[in-house]
Order: structure tokens, then C-alpha cells, then sequence
DNA sequence: CTGTTAGCGCGTTCAA
DNA sequence: TTGAACGCGCTAACAG
């Protein structure tokens, strides 16, 4: 019979009894070091080194109804998107997590449903203080759920929300979009380029419009013309295919000398697009796409990109979590991060 | 006094209660069913329904000392490296993870040294009951650990302890690298190429060994030479420049007309050495790649490469795992998966 | 088959 | 400033 290896760490009652005082001074010196004399402080502390001393989760837990566990729930990666920046952002999650003493406790759901499921399994058994949630859309059954039920999340996406003050709002971190992209139609200008096209999203994501204003505002202000656009799913051949359409210049209109990705998923399928019809990326296109993902720098030629500050949001979004959880009131409940425009070749005339 | 966020959700004694049982009882129908009769098992059933009960992960814990919770942590993936198997990994883990009834606690960790006491963090708390370990390598410190505290885990990679039946064995699951590489020699010499050359990584590396053993093994068999190799580490320039060594031919050897790499990230380099050189992939110079990650697809033209079985590691890893926690003797401590060849336009001829 | 007893390890009462 | 009791919610061990 080998269950299960018990392991029989030191508990409180065996600091206590080395450091001749009861198991609440111990736990006392633990929680409220303030409350007790420096000298008795110092002794339980040397007894909790010799012993290797570390409190049990789950008494803790059990007994004061906070994990110190957050949420977050791993989505699928579909192989045709290069948004992969969920094991860095992840990673970055749980580095800030770890900081502010916290773990991460992933959650697996195949779809919305189930997702919501998950987040209530979690929520019920008391295994999680907070939820870290991606990709925030309008009327979000999500969002309604924690705060229907009181739950204590935060939000990689801002709320779209037309009123930052209306019950749908909630704490959210996000990256500029309009700002990346109108920091790559900067950089297209300056190589030369006046006919700018966008290769967006449907009209129906918000995330997508910005992302557009930042290219139509960005012409504007240039005295370009932003007339030459496609809007298509994030998928590599749709991104294939649009940059095909809109290079055959249907009814004998502009043809774009460069086109602004809204992602680098479509970035890429432009990419083959232009290596399909023999034409050269950065000297006959010049192309740029949204998330600096590993494929940006890894394909061929390098895809010029709007790097998004995945370390920053995470770090943001840990200490909105970590207030709230603390009673403390946020001096603000959302952040808007700029990102970062890095240049590579598919975007240099040379 | 009880904040909002403070959700009391029914306990057992409330759904005993409503049973008219006793606690106890209602503890049988979750753990040992098959002690209860029908009809009382109904009734308890119908209660816990009724009030939407959910067992408090801590209570639970505390007393029966295991949290199925497992433990897996997570790298800062490096931008040079393609190697991003790790959330599609992460994600089958968590699937497979969730089927059996456990959950995932992501531990950060920044060097080796962090790693092992992350862990030993989570193991002294009892917060986790198990370990899922990435990557092992000879005398690995981590394993050594976990085998001398008695921790239960696995590892997705092999012991590479040349004598299975030795003290450093330890369950793993891993992917048949060599059997990967053979399927590409074989996929190019059925291309017409006869002077295949290898990209692979430092002799000190027994992943990268087997590898190679698949390329010579496959050349034998085949009647080809293998006589054309690099071995770098595994970074995008290093590709690139092995790739520029290996086809100026030095001392006038053989030129390779195709280029087997045994990880994407060098593949991708040694596409970029082509496109450096006026070279075209698949027609001039045959390239194939290692993990099938997301940039294969995505990269123009596509990168050929060996796909690995990540929800079948992830499933099996896990069985293991559960099967070690419920003192259940596994028909088998270890499996060696079979990957499949992705072929795309990097290595055919046309 | 079902109920009773007795904690798991910790932290919040209180009292000293 | 420190200590004693109690209970968080659940389950192993034993009755009945």
C-alpha cells in the first residue's frame, strides 16, 4: 500500500512547544509580528528556521475563507494564430502572482458554458479569492456572473462599454491599440508609403474599431488617404486573401503600397499572400502586424510589429486584484499600457 | 459584517439536514457511493442538488491530507526560441487534468535554484500533491529532490539514465525523436535529395543525440551519406549561421540540397540563411523542422516539421500521476509517443 | 447500511 | 503581551 506520500511537515503546535509559547503567539508572529515583544518575535522566528516551518494552505484557508489563489483560465491555441501570447503573459501573470504572494490555479474549459462552470466549481469550493480574465467583450455573461455573485476579478481588455461609469464597468488593464497602430502607420509614412491600407477585423469588435480609429486618425493627421481596407476574421488565410483582393485593386482603385495588420495572424498571411504573387515584402509592400508574437521575429523576412508590454499588464492587473482583495480602494481601477512599435524588415524599403 | 464577496455556500451538515441524514452520510454519497443504498443515495443526491452544494476544497484537504492539485511551472519563453509548445502543452495538461479530477497550480520560477524551492514551497504547504516536471536531464537535481521527499510526479522527457532499472529512473512520458527525424530523412529522400544534412544541437544534449541517431540511422538504411552536420545551440542565429556554414562547402565537401534541424527555431534560421543566399526552400535547398510550432505554419513558404502528440504527453502524464496518488501499480512507468510529420512547402521539390 | 466520535492545522474569539 | 478554548467543513475509524 503506497497511497499518497504523507508528508509530515512541522505544524504550529511544533514551533510553539520549541519556542516555548502557545500556538497563538506563533501564529501571532506570523500574521501580526507587530503585536508581540521583540524578543519573543525573534525567538519563534529562529524556532520556525529550525523547524522549516511553513503554515498549511488549506487550515488556512479553511479557517480564514481567503486561498491566495487566482484564476485563469488557458485557452486552446488554435494553430492558425500567431496570438500566442498567452504562455508569456501567463508566465508573466504568475511571476507578478508570486510577488504579491499569490498562485495561479488554471482553469480548463472547452467553450463559454463550460467556462462559466469552471469559474463557479472554483468559486463554490472556495479555491479561489479572484479570477484573471481575457478578452472582455460587450455584455459579457462573464463579467455580469462575478459581479452578480461578488467575485473579485480583473480584466486583460478593456471594458467597451460606451459608459465608464455605467454597472457594466469593472476593473480591466489593456494596451493601447489605436496608439500601436498609429505608431506603425508613423513608421510606414516615414519610409515613404501613401497609400496605407488596413487589414482589420469585422466591424462587430470593438477591440477591431480601435485598433482601425488609430489608422484612420493616423492618415488624417498625415494627409493620407485611408480608403483602402478589408475586414475579415483573424485567421492566416483570411489575412491571405484579403491582401489578395485588395492588390487586384477592384474597380480600378488605389493599390496600396503598404498594409497595417490589425494582427499578426493576418500579418503573416499577408506575408504569403505578397510571396505568392512574386512581390517583394518592405521593398514592394511594406507590411506590419499586432502582437510582436515569436512568429513575428522567427519568419522571413522579419515581421515589423506592435509589441504589446505583456509584463506591465500582468503586474498591473496582480495589483488591482491584490487591492481589492485588501479592502484597499484603487486610486485607479483601469490602465490603458502603450506598446511598443519594433521594427523588422517587412516593413523597410532598404 | 459579511462583505459581499464572502459567499457562504451550503455545507454538508445543511444538505444533511435536508436529507434527514447525517453528515456522514452525505460524505459517503460523494466518496463511497456504493455504501449507501439506493434510495437514501436519492435522496441525499437530490439535496445537494436542491441546494447547489459543492464540497469546500480546504475542509476536504485538511482532512484527507490531498488537494488534487498538481503543480507544473512555467518558463519565460525566450523570443529566439520556437520551442512555444509550452501553452498548447499547458492547456492539454489542464484538460487532461481536469478529466481525472485534479486541477493545475502554476509555479513561477526565475533559474533552477527557484525552481526547487518553488517547489518544495508548495509541497511544505500541502498545497499540491504532485508535480508535473518538463525536460529532464542527466542527474537532474529536480528529480533527485522529488524521489528523495517521496513526491509524487512525472516528467514530459525521458530519464536519459542509461540503465532504466537504475535508482535515477522516474516515470516520464516523451515523444520518439529519432523515429520524428527518420520520417523526415525518409519524406526528403523521397523528394530525390541524397546529400541530407543535419542542423542539430551540442553533443552534451541527449534529446539532441537521439535525434541525430534517427538521421544516421534513417541515411543507413536509406544508402545515404550523413556526413553533413552542424551542431549549435538552440537559437534562431545559430541556425541561420550553421546554415551559411554548412552550404559554402568547406574544404570542398559535399553541399547539402537539404537540411534536417532538429527544432523549429533552428529550421526558421536556416530559412532565413536561404533567403539571405537568393536560395529558394523546397526547390534549391530542402528544409524540415522540429515541434510543428505554431511559426511553421504561419512562416512563408511553410516550414515542413515533426509533430509532437502534446495532448497525448499531457494524457498520459497525467494517468500516471493519478495512478501513483490512488496506490495503483501502472501497467507501464513510462511511454514513448510516435510523432507525425507535417509536410509542408520548405520541403518539396515543387 | 447508517450514525457517532474525533480530529486535520490554523486563527478568531475571549480572558488573563 | 500572551494563552485557552472553540470551530472552519470535512472524513477516517469505528460503532450500532
Amino acid at each position: 500500500m503506497r497511497g499518497p506520500s504523507r508528508h509530515r511537515g512541522a505544524t504550529l503546535d511544533d514551533v510553539a512547544r520549541r519556542a516555548e509559547v502557545s500556538a497563538m503567539t506563533v501564529s501571532n508572529a506570523l500574521n501580526h509580528p507587530d503585536r508581540l515583544s521583540d524578543e519573543t518575535l525573534a525567538r519563534v522566528r529562529s524556532a520556525i528556521e529550525d523547524l522549516d516551518y511553513r503554515p498549511n494552505r488549506s487550515a488556512r484557508t479553511l479557517r480564514s475563507q481567503t486561498s491566495r489563489l487566482v484564476g485563469v483560465r488557458v485557452e486552446r491555441s488554435r494553430q492558425d494564430r500567431a496570438a500566442l501570447l498567452l504562455d508569456q503573459f501567463l508566465h508573466a501573470l504568475a511571476e507578478s502572482a508570486s510577488g504579491l504572494g499569490y498562485h495561479l490555479i488554471v482553469c480548463h474549459a472547452a467553450g463559454d458554458t463550460a467556462e462559466l462552470a469552471a469559474y463557479q466549481e472554483l468559486r463554490q469550493t472556495t479555491a479561489v479569492d479572484a479570477f484573471v480574465l481575457t478578452g472582455a467583450h460587450r455584455d459579457d455573461a462573464r463579467m455580469r456572473w462575478m459581479r452578480e455573485q461578488g467575485v473579485t476579478f480583473a480584466c486583460f481588455g478593456r471594458s467597451w462599454d460606451p459608459d465608464p461609469e455605467s454597472p457594466g464597468a469593472f476593473p480591466w488593464v489593456d494596451v493601447d491599440g489605436a496608439a500601436g497602430i498609429r505608431a506603425a502607420v508613423e513608421h510606414l509614412a516615414g519610409q515613404g508609403h501613401s497609400e496605407i491600407g488596413l487589414v482589420g477585423w469585422p466591424a462587430d469588435s470593438d477591440l477591431g474599431r480601435d485598433r482601425e480609429r488609430g489608422w484612420r486618425e493616423a492618415c488624417a493627421d498625415l494627409g493620407l488617404p485611408a480608403r483602402v481596407q478589408a475586414h475579415v476574421v483573424d485567421e492566416f488565410d483570411a489575412g491571405r486573401d484579403a491582401a489578395h483582393r485588395l492588390l487586384d485593386a477592384p474597380r480600378g482603385g488605389p493599390v496600396p503600397t503598404a498594409l497595417v495588420c490589425v494582427s499578426d495572424t493576418l500579418a503573416l498571411g499577408v506575408l504569403r499572400a505578397l510571396s505568392e504573387r512574386g512581390l517583394r515584402p518592405g521593398r514592394d509592400v511594406a507590411v506590419t502586424g499586432f502582437d510582436n508574437s515569436p512568429s513575428a521575429a522567427l519568419t522571413t523576412p522579419g515581421l515589423t510589429s506592435v509589441d504589446q508590454p505583456l509584463a506591465d499588464v500582468a503586474a498591473a492587473l496582480m495589483r488591482l486584484i491584490d487591492a481589492e482583495l485588501s479592502g484597499v480602494r484603487p486610486s485607479a481601477t483601469h490602465a490603458l499600457l502603450p506598446p511598443r512599435l519594433v521594427v523588422r524588415d517587412s516593413s523597410l524599403a532598404r
